[in-house]
DNA sequence: GTCTATACCGAGATAGAC
DNA sequence: GTCTATCTCGGTATAGAC
């Protein structure tokens, strides 16, 4: 088994998206990445030709979480309940959102600026998690415009973590996430 | 008078802001710029000591921006009326927010994350704007809590302009900024 | 597969003539 | 004030030993 390449490469691919994370992926040097994880530079490229590869292994990881995350919402009884979750989890990342933003839209924001293959990218980010909202709000019935309703949602929680990330002020992200469960919960 | 002077400091600014719109302030380089600006690259330094003082620039110019469109609405007879033609702005904005989201909340997102003096800017982008929103909720009475819809509102049409973005689709635009009206219309 | 040394280039910034 | 030429550094990527 490559057990080895294999922790060295999801290293990379972690470390590399915290940092990108934190500074923003251009910002981010690979130097940078390859010390963080404890890689030698010139290995990086072993495991990824080029940086532009590694941007799409942060993609693919981070299609990884959200599909995690859904998952543990389906636990939920109802469709009411697993949306209310998913509004829960932003509710409880409010310091991170105020400090760094959602970690997929502000990749999503700058991969688009990036243009070429990597915008192209971008796209996909929020395609699934969307459907998937989308399929709760159609699973609750007696509205038929599901997809307005979840791009409501889905786009009140990109705004809040936009805001509170601007004024580095997590309440706010308490503030809109209250208004959204009171939204759902009358539903 | 230095009309020189101000003509392409003035210049050299509008297009920072552009190209960094289009393509994200760390990947513009002052070369990009001052090419498109028709200013030789070594003059540009006359104008600015660094290129974050340019970037610094840019803010400026978006405050101002924001100003202007604020005057404009404060046309309108009753504060319902003039957040409506804030909503309304953005609704005609939607090919160019599909292209590259929202000018403001995408500088600043990537401001954030350069960190240092850049990221202080940034905070101050919304910050007259929102306090504008809140004032006329507060104007309109009835409601305590001006601030929750102050956020509400602004948050929406910067989320709106993320997933626009992200799916590079204008429709969603339209569909999040109906609800917006919709919701102000009913106040 | 792993790592060191280094080539190469592009971008920010400066010097200095005009 | 304006512009050309250039310096310098840092970042991506490669060569090649082990």
């Amino acid at each position: 088994m490559q057990k080895n390449k294999t922790d060295k490469r999801s290293r990379l691919i972690q470390t590399a998206a915290k940092l990108a994370y934190r500074q923003g992926f251009r910002k981010t040097t690979l130097a940078d990445i390859a010390e963080e994880a404890q890689v030698p530079l010139g290995n990086v490229y072993y495991y990824f030709k080029t940086k532009d590869e590694l941007a799409a292994a942060i993609v693919e990881h981070h299609l990884k979480q959200l599909e995690t995350s859904r998952q543990s919402w389906e636990e939920m009884d109802s469709p009411k309940e697993r949306l209310y979750a998913c509004v829960q989890m932003t509710a409880e990342n409010a310091r991170a959102l105020a400090r760094g933003g959602c970690s997929v839209g502000t990749l999503c924001t700058e991969l688009r600026k990036e243009g070429g293959a990597l915008a192209k990218l971008a796209a996909v980010l929020f395609t699934e998690h969307l459907a998937w909202i989308e399929a709760q709000f159609r699973a609750m019935g007696g509205n038929d415009d599901v997809r307005g309703l979840a791009i409501h949602l889905l786009s009140a929680l990109q705004g809040i973590a936009v805001l509170s990330n601007s004024f580095e002020e997590p309440a706010l992200v308490a503030l809109e996430t209250g208004r959204l469960k009171d939204w759902i919960r009358a539903m």
